[in-house]
DNA sequence: CAGAATGAAAT
DNA sequence: ATTTCATTCTG
C-alpha cells in the first residue's frame, strides 16, 4: 500500500534477504558436483537459490492480477531509491539492493518457473493422490502427458502466468542469467549477481576453488565472506542473522578489505582491531564529507556489502550504493560494531598507534569516543547487549580461514584487562562457534545491532556510566556462549537473564516444547536456539517484554499448527473449487488461536500489553510482514517513548530482532520445520493435499520460527514473503487444477480424434482443438513424432511399437479411476490402439533425447552394427522398453484387477497387437530414415542423434518385420 | 543424489 | 544444437 515508501523498501529487502538466507540455510548447498566438504550432509540440497517471488519486486505492491509488467517497473523505479538516494543512485540502488539480497549470500534467485513446472506443481499432488504408488519420477511422467494432453488454451494460463512470473523477476533481477555457467565478468554491476552463482559451491570452501575460481574471481569479497562464514559453521546451521551480520561486517570491513583483507584474522581480537580500524579508516576515508557520525558511515557499507566487497568487479559503485542500505541489517551492524568499538576503544586508543591507523588515530579517538559511550549506556543498560557484541566478535572468526591471518595484534593488544577479557571473550566465541552452531551468533548479533532506524549512536538518552566493568557483561555473555555451545541455549539464556536481572520467570521451555512437536528435527533446533536468543537479549530489559514476545511466539506456534491443521482439513473440501482466499480464515483463526495459545502459556497475555507495539506485531504476522516492520518501528519508536525510558530502546531492539528474525531466520527455521513436517505430514496425509492454495498459512509471523508451518503444499516461499506470497499463491492457486478426469478424457478423445473415423474430436478437446488448429494437430503431432524418431536417441522405438496399448492405458488409468482404463484397453481395436499409440508416443515419457553422455552406450559403428556395449545396451532397450510396457500393464493390472495382461503375449509375439502401431512406426521410420539421409549428408562421423537413429532402426526394423 | 518431465535462456 | 536449471520427491 502506501507503506512502501522507502521505508519499506528496505523492509522488503531485508524479507528478501531473510528468505534468501532461509533458503540458504535450508538448502545448504546443493552439491551436484563436488559434493565437497561444504554439503551438508543435509538431505536435501534443494533449495539453493532463494526462490524468488513476484511480489518481492513489488514489494508492497499487490500483485494484481494484470500484467503487473509495466506497473512492476513503476513501482520498482520509485521504490529503488533505497533509503533517500539522490535521483543519479537510485537504478543502482535498486540493483545493489537486489544484488545485495541476492549476492550477498551469493545466492542467486532461482529460475523462475515455467509453465510446465507451474503445472507439475500446481498438478503433482494430484497425480501423487491418484497414483500413491508412483514415485515422482512417474508423476512427473504422468504430468508431462497431461501436460501434452492439454489444450492450448489450458496452458494459456500457465504459461500466462510462467510468464509474467518471469517477467516479474527479470525485473527483480534484472542482470539474471539463466546459466551462469559462464560466469564471465558481468558488466554490469548488479549482474555480478549471476557471477556469484556459486551457490552450490558457495558453502565450499575457500580452498576448493578450482571450479570457482572463475566465478571467485568475479566475487572476490562476497565470495571471501560468505567463506568465512561458512567455515566458521555450517551455513546452513547459520542463522539468518548471523548472515545478516556478516553483511553488516562485510560491510563494515569492506573498505578494510578491498584494502587489505589479508590483514583479516581469523581471531576475535584481530577482528577487534580490524573493526576498529575499519571503523576509523571508514570514518575518514568513506566519509569525509560527511557526518562523522559512525552510523551513517556504517550505514553506507551495509548497503553495498556486495559492491564495495568486492572492488574489484566495481569500483565505482560502491559509493553510490552507501545511501541505499539503510536496512535492519545495517542497523545490526551498526550495533555490533558500536559495542565492538567500545570495547576496543580503550585498546586502541593504545593501539591506534598502529601503523594502520596513526593517520586516523585521532579521529579514530573521537569515533570511539562516541562509540564507547553508546557502548557503555547499552552495556550498562542492557547487558545482553554486551553479550551481543561478544557474540559479534564470532562473526569475526568468520573471517575467511584462507584469509591470510592477519599479523595479528598489530594494533590491538593494549590494555591487558581488556584484551585478555576480550580474548577471552573472543576464544570463548571461537570455541561456542565451532562447536555449537553459528545460531547463536546470529540471535546474539541480531540482537545486538537490533537498533531501531533511528539512528543507534545516541536514541537513547545516553548515560555514561564511568567505566563499566566488561568482564560482567563478558561473563554473562560467555555464560551464554558457553552454554549455547553446550547446545543449552535454554539454559544459558536463563542464566544470563537471572544474571542481569532476576526476572526469571521466563519460560523458555514453552516456546519450544510447541515447536517441538512439529519437528524434532535440526532445523527446529535452530529455531529454539534463536528464539532463546531472542527472548535472553530481550529478557535482558524488560522481562515483561520478553515474556511478551516469548508469548507472542508460542501463540503463533500454537497458531500455526492449529492453523495448519485446519487449513488442511479444510483445504481438502476446498481443493476443487479453484483457490479461494484462505487469508481471512486463516487470520481468524490465528487470531482465535492466538487468544488461546496465550492463555495456554505460563506468561498471561497481560505481559503483552506492556510490551505494547508488539503483540500486534506477533498477531500480525499472517497479514504484512510490512505491516509489522511498520508497526515495530512505530513500537520502537513510539514505544519507547510511550513506555518509558530506555526500555523503549531495547524493546525496539527486541522488536526489531524479532522482526529480523521473523523474517529470515523464522523463515528459514520454518521452511525447515516446513519440510519436516511436510515429511511427516505427507506420510500421513497423503492425499489430501493437493492445493497448494489453501496453504496460505500466514507466513511471516512473529517472531516465532517454531511457526512451522506445515503446511505442506509449498508454502516456503509464501511464507517468507507472507502476505505477498500468498497474493501469489493466489495466482498460482487460481490457476485451473485439472482433475484427472478431464485427462482421462482427454486421452480418450485424443484416440477418438486420432482415430480416422472418429469425425467429432472430445467435447473438450474439440473447442479447442479446433481452436488450436485442426490441421495442427494431428500434423504436429505426426511430425512431432517423427521429430522425436529423428532426436530420440534412445528408444523412440519402444514407445511406437510396444508401449502404445500399456502405455495408453497407463494415462487413462493415471487419469480416470481405474477400472476403466483397462476398459479400454482391452477392448481398444487395432485402430484405437494405433491412435493410442500415436498418442502414447507424442506423450510418452523420454521424449527428451537423452544427453549424449548417457547416450554414448548406443554408438554404434559405421556399418550399423552395435558394439558389444551397445548391441547390449540396444538389447536391454528394446527389452526395456517392451517390459516398460508390460510392467505398466502389470501394474495396472494389479491395480486394477481387471486386464490380463496382453503385453507378454505382445512381448512374445510382439507383432500381433502392434499391427498398427508397426504401421506407424513403420511409417515414421521412414519419415525418419528419409530426413536422416538427408541431413546424413556428412556421414563423416556419426552425430549422436544418427548413432541414435541407427540404433533405433534396428527395432524399428524388427517391429515391421513382425 | 539421480532422475523424470518441459521450457526458457544461454552458450 | 546443446546445456542449465527450475520443481518435486522416491529409491
Amino acid at each position: 500500500m502506501t507503506k512502501a515508501v522507502a521505508d519499506p523498501s528496505s523492509s522488503l529487502i531485508q524479507h528478501f534477504h531473510s528468505l534468501i538466507i532461509s533458503k540458504t540455510m535450508k538448502g545448504g548447498g546443493r552439491g551436484k558436483e563436488p559434493p565437497a566438504a561444504g554439503d551438508v550432509g543435509g538431505k536435501r540440497p534443494k533449495r539453493k537459490c532463494l526462490q524468488w517471488h513476484p511480489l518481492l519486486s513489488k514489494k508492497a505492491l499487490d500483485f494484481s492480477e494484470e500484467e503487473e509488467e509495466e506497473e512492476e517497473e513503476e513501482l520498482e523505479k520509485p521504490q529503488a531509491p533505497c533509503g533517500q538516494a539522490p535521483g543519479p543512485g537510485t537504478e543502482q540502488c535498486a540493483v545493489a539492493r537486489e544484488e545485495t539480497e541476492e549476492d550477498p549470500t551469493e545466492q542467486r534467485a532461482r529460475r523462475p518457473m515455467n509453465a510446465f513446472l507451474l503445472f507439475c506443481k500446481r498438478h503433482r499432488s494430484l497425480v501423487r493422490q491418484e497414483h500413491p504408488r508412483l514415485d515422482n519420477r512417474g508423476a512427473t511422467k504422468i504430468l508431462a502427458d497431461w501436460w501434452a494432453v492439454l489444450e492450448p488454451k489450458e496452458k494459456q494460463k500457465y504459461t500466462d502466468m510462467a510468464k509474467e512470473y518471469k517477467d516479474a523477476f527479470m525485473k527483480a533481477n534484472p542482470g539474471y542469467k539463466w546459466c551462469p555457467t559462464t560466469n564471465k565478468p558481468v558488466k554490469t554491476p548488479p549482474s555480478c549477481q549471476p557471477v556469484c552463482n556459486h551457490r552450490k559451491k558457495v558453502w565450499s570452501f575457500p580452498s576448493n576453488a578450482p571450479k570457482d575460481s572463475t566465478t571467485a574471481k568475479k566475487v572476490p569479497k562476497s565470495a571471501g565472506m560468505p567463506q568465512l562464514n561458512f567455515a566458521m559453521a555450517d551455513p546452513t546451521k547459520m542463522g539468518g542473522l548471523s548472515m545478516l551480520l556478516l553483511a553488516g561486517e562485510h560491510a563494515l570491513s569492506a573498505r578494510e578489505v578491498g584494502v587489505a583483507i589479508t590483514e583479516k584474522t581469523l581471531q576475535g581480537k584481530k577482528e577487534k582491531e580490524e573493526e576498529e580500524e575499519e571503523e576509523v579508516s571508514v570514518t575518514r576515508e568513506s566519509v569525509p564529507n560527511r557526518v562523522p557520525d559512525v552510523s551513517k558511515t556504517r550505514v553506507k557499507s551495509p548497503l553495498s556489502p556486495m559492491t564495495e566487497a568486492s572492488p574489484h568487479l566495481l569500483p565505482s559503485t560502491a559509493p553510490e550504493a552507501k545511501p541505499c542500505g539503510q536496512s535492519a541489517l545495517f542497523q545490526l551492524a551498526e550495533m555490533c560494531l558500536a559495542s565492538e568499538a567500545g570495547k576496543i576503544q580503550p585498546a586502541v586508543s593504545k593501539s591506534q598507534e598502529s601503523p594502520s591507523s596513526s593517520p586516523s588515530v585521532q579521529h579514530a579517538a573521537v569515533v570511539n569516543a562516541e562509540v564507547k559511550s553508546e557502548v557503555k549506556q547499552e552495556m550498562v543498560d542492557h547487558p545482553d547487549f554486551t553479550h551481543s557484541s561478544s557474540s559479534h566478535s564470532p562473526l569475526s572468526p568468520l573471517l575467511p580461514p584462507h584469509f591470510p591471518s592477519p599479523p595479528t595484534s598489530s594494533s590491538l593488544s593494549v590494555t591487558p584487562g581488556n584484551i585478555t577479557a576480550m580474548a577471552q571473550s573472543d576464544v570463548q566465541n571461537a570455541r561456542a562457534v565451532k562447536k555449537k552452531t553459528k545460531k547463536k551468533d546470529s540471535p546474539t548479533e541480531a540482537t545486538a545491532t537490533n537498533k531501531p532506524t533511528a539512528k543507534p549512536a545516541a536514541p537513547c538518552p545516553s548515560r555514561k556510566t564511568g567505566g563499566e566493568s566488561p568482564a560482567t557483561d563478558l561473563d554473562s555473555v560467555f555464560c551464554t556462549i558457553e552454554a549455547v555451545a553446550k547446545g543449552s541455549w535454554t539454559e544459558a539464556e536463563v542464566k544470563v537473564r537471572k544474571r542481569s536481572h532476576d526476572g526469571g520467570n521466563v519460560s523458555p521451555g514453552s516456546p519450544k516444547k510447541k515447536s517441538k512437536p512439529r519437528t524434532p528435527k535440526t532445523p527446529l533446533k535452530g529455531a529454539a536456539n534463536e528464539e532463546t536468543a531472542t527472548k535472553g537479549e530481550e529478557s535482558g530489559n524488560p522481562a515483561r517484554l520478553h515474556s511478551a514476545s516469548s508469548l507472542s511466539e508460542v501463540e503463533n506456534n500454537n497458531n500455526d499448527d492449529d492453523d495448519d491443521d485446519n487449513k488442511e482439513e479444510e483445504e481438502e473440501e476446498e481443493m476443487e473449487t479453484a483457490a479461494i482466499p484462505v487469508s481471512p480464515k486463516d487470520e481468524a483463526v490465528d487470531m482465535s488461536e492466538e487468544e488461546a495459545g496465550g492463555g495456554s502459556t505460563t506468561q498471561p497475555p497481560q505481559t503483552v500489553p506492556s510490551g505494547v507495539p508488539e503483540p500486534p506485531a506477533a498477531g500480525v504476522r499472517p497479514k504484512d510482514e510490512e505491516a509489522e516492520k511498520d508497526k515495530v518501528l512505530e513500537a520502537m519508536e513510539t514505544g519507547a517513548e510511550s513506555r518509558g525510558s530506555r526500555k523503549s530502546e531495547r524493546s525496539c531492539k527486541g522488536a526489531l530482532y524479532k522482526t529480523l528474525v521473523s523474517e529470515g531466520m523464522l523463515t528459514s527455521l520454518r521452511a525447515n520445520i516446513d519440510r519436516g513436517k511436510r515429511c511427516a505430514f505427507r506420510a500421513s496425509d497423503h492425499d489430501a493435499n493437493w492445493q497448494e492454495e489453501s496453504c496460505v498459512v500466514p507466513p511471516t509471523g512473529p517472531p516465532n520460527p517454531k511457526k512451522l508451518k506445515k503446511s505442506k503444499s509449498k508454502d516456503e516461499s509464501s511464507q517468507g514473503l507472507g502476505k505477498l506470497e500468498e497474493e501469489f499463491e493466489k495466482k498460482f492457486n487460481s490457476l485451473p487444477q485439472f482433475s484427472p478426469m478431464t485427462f482421462d478424457k482427454k486421452s480418450t478423445t485424443v484416440v477418438k480424434k486420432k482415430k480416422p473415423d472418429s469425425p467429432i474430436p472430445a467435447q473438450e478437446e474439440g473447442p479447442k482443438a479446433a481452436k488450436g488448429s485442426s490441421p495442427s494437430q494431428k500434423k504436429t503431432s505426426f511430425h512431432k513424432i517423427v521429430r522425436k524418431h529423428k532426436q530420440k536417441k534412445e528408444k523412440p522405438n519402444v514407445r511406437e511399437k510396444v508401449a502404445l496399448p500399456s502405455d495408453l492405458a497407463l494415462l487413462s488409468d493415471s487419469g480416470t479411476s481405474k477400472v476403466k482404463p483397462c476398459t479400454t484397453l482391452a477392448p481398444a481395436g487395432p485402430e484405437a490402439a494405433g491412435a493410442a499409440a500415436m498418442e502414447t508416443l507424442l506423450v510418452g515419457s523420454q521424449k527428451r533425447k537423452a544427453r549424449k553422455n548417457k547416450i554414448t552406450h548406443l554408438v554404434r559403428t559405421a556399418d550399423g552394427s552395435v558394439s558389444p556395449i551397445e548391441e547390449d545396451k540396444a538389447k536391454e532397450l528394446t527389452q526395456e522398453q517392451e517390459k516398460k510396457p508390460l510392467l505398466s500393464q502389470q501394474k495396472l493390472c494389479k491395480d486394477q484387477g481387471c486386464f490380463e495382461a496382453p503385453s507378454p503375449e505382445r512381448l512374445d509375439t510382439p507383432g500381433a497387437p502392434q499391427d498398427l502401431p508397426a504401421f506407424f512406426s513403420l511409417a515414421a521410420l521412414a519419415e525418419v530414415a528419409a530426413m536422416e539421409n538427408v541431413h546424413r549428408g556428412q556421414r563423416v562421423s556419426l552425430s549422436d542423434t544418427q548413432t541414435k537413429e541407427l540404433a533405433q532402426a534396428p527395432v524399428l526394423i524388427s517391429c515391421a518385420d513382425q
